[in-house]
DNA sequence: GTGTGTCGGTTCATTATGTGAACCATTGGT
DNA sequence: ACCAATGGTTCACATAATGAACCGACACAC
């Protein structure tokens, strides 16, 4: 791996959990060197990327990656153009909605949109990580992945969550053949107990997969009517996000969701 | 200079103009080796910095940009606690109050609010650099940081803008000094012709400083009273801001923002 | 006080890594 | 058919990254 892959590695340590940490605990978080922490954190902080903080010196995201970020939403506005439709999918449905986009062969949530219909709702938040073996969003993904990614991601540390839901690698295997007839994916209390997620996925304007639009319920209210008007309704925000972004659908998917609105 | 920050340079030569390039023009810009632009940016897509797009394989920056910018928003809310004093800054004064970030020896906006007082007004965007030479901002933050860093600055390539308006370097140290005993930086069509700016520096914890917070206003329309009230509420939001980002001002400075207010 | 464990940061011999001129294969314009 | 771009790759070479050992500072235990 190159030292920028390194450095870039380390940034991944910081998490809402965890906003900064001191030298020696991000080398060992990441099996670096001590030496070789200091110098790539040095270097980022010379350009804003990280910070350093305090008199203990600990380290956290600095200001430079908000700049990054509002250039980029200026350039593709993939947020604020998803936005609108997330909302009114959430409202529309009266569950919890979201985006979530894949980044590295990881699954990050972009956006996310609550209905008021109900006080019970599922949360989110920005940022998080979809595992991909226990979220509809992650089934949608691997089902339009090519068959090399899917090996790639699949063949990676199962997260202590799926062992817990009892899902192996050859149930994902399986779940992603029916997923690919149906159109969209499905889980029930997997990611969370009583929580049912629905979910299709998104393309870029290659036809590459590169994330998923969700619908988060509280499974203690769902019934048949109320998952018709789910699967209708997401498809057809997913061809309207799809659209938005410039992405490519897959034509046989057009039509599977064409019948399914 | 290493790897890293070789990388992090090629980063800045995205703009709000210049929102995507090819390989060989981000090798023209940045001076570097073909190859090693190839490299570095192959890496840096690899973590979802920065993509490639269409056909034409030009480089934009990336989705994992926007994750990163919601963990440092999540864990340093320094623009979500700014935006209301912004706004009550703008609505107290009639005019354009904006908020920049010294980030790498360049000073970023990273937040910006508008009255609706009038109709004309000083426009603004994110993530665009002010120049030091030619902005109350670039004053303010010069007056209080350390000698080494001013000569950096100063020492450094004068941009377009500051030539046109003949702002030679002692100019700008001349005027360092008035604005140091002043407490708050000001200047009159320099930045933009009929814009007179009045800003306040901002600090960290260290009191270092890391920033201004400016008014920005339609100078056609300024007057004594309009003059004396900017300085007031300019003030008064500086101590507001510093005190939410737990920023430590100079005594000295203190005091001289206690008898503008 | 005196050990013992941290911490952040630095040094320097070793070597892995980055470098860049020259090279393809394509594309688009003349 | 030619030329001048483009994005991308190669490989001999040299620069830049590496990491065990080190430092001084701090905090806690006895």
């Amino acid at each position: 791996m190159g030292t920028v892959g390194k450095a870039l590695d380390l940034l991944d340590i910081f998490t809402r959990l965890r906003p900064q940490a001191g030298l020696s605990e991000i080398a060992r978080l990441t099996g670096q060197n001590k030496a070789t922490c200091h110098r790539l954190l040095t270097e980022m902080e010379a350009r804003g990327l990280v910070e350093q903080v305090g008199p203990t010196r600990e380290y956290r995201l600095g200001p430079a990656v908000l700049r990054l970020a509002y250039l980029r939403e200026a350039a593709v506005p993939t947020r604020d153009a998803a936005m609108p439709v997330l909302q009114s999918l959430a409202r529309a449905t009266g569950e919890t909605a979201h985006l979530s986009h894949l980044v590295g062969g990881v699954l990050h949530t972009l956006a996310f949109a609550y209905s008021v219909q109900h006080g019970v709702k599922v949360t989110m938040d920005d940022a998080d990580i979809l595992p991909f073996h226990a979220t509809a969003s992650g089934a949608a993904v691997l089902a339009w992945l090519p068959e090399v990614e899917v090996d790639r991601i699949l063949s990676g540390p199962l997260p202590a969550r799926a062992r817990s839901a009892n899902r192996t690698v050859a149930d994902v295997r399986a779940a992603i053949g029916h997923v690919r007839a149906r159109g969209w994916a499905e889980t029930l209390s997997t990611f969370e107990r009583d929580v049912q997620g629905m979910a299709v996925p998104l393309f870029d304007a290659q036809g590459a997969c590169i994330g998923a639009l969700a619908v988060a319920a509280a499974a203690p209210r769902m019934t048949p009517d109320l998952h018709t008007r789910i699967v209708a309704e997401l498809t057809r925000a997913g061809a309207e996000i799809n659209a938005l972004w410039g992405g490519q659908v897959p034509p046989d998917l057009q039509t599977l969701w064409r019948h399914a609105a």
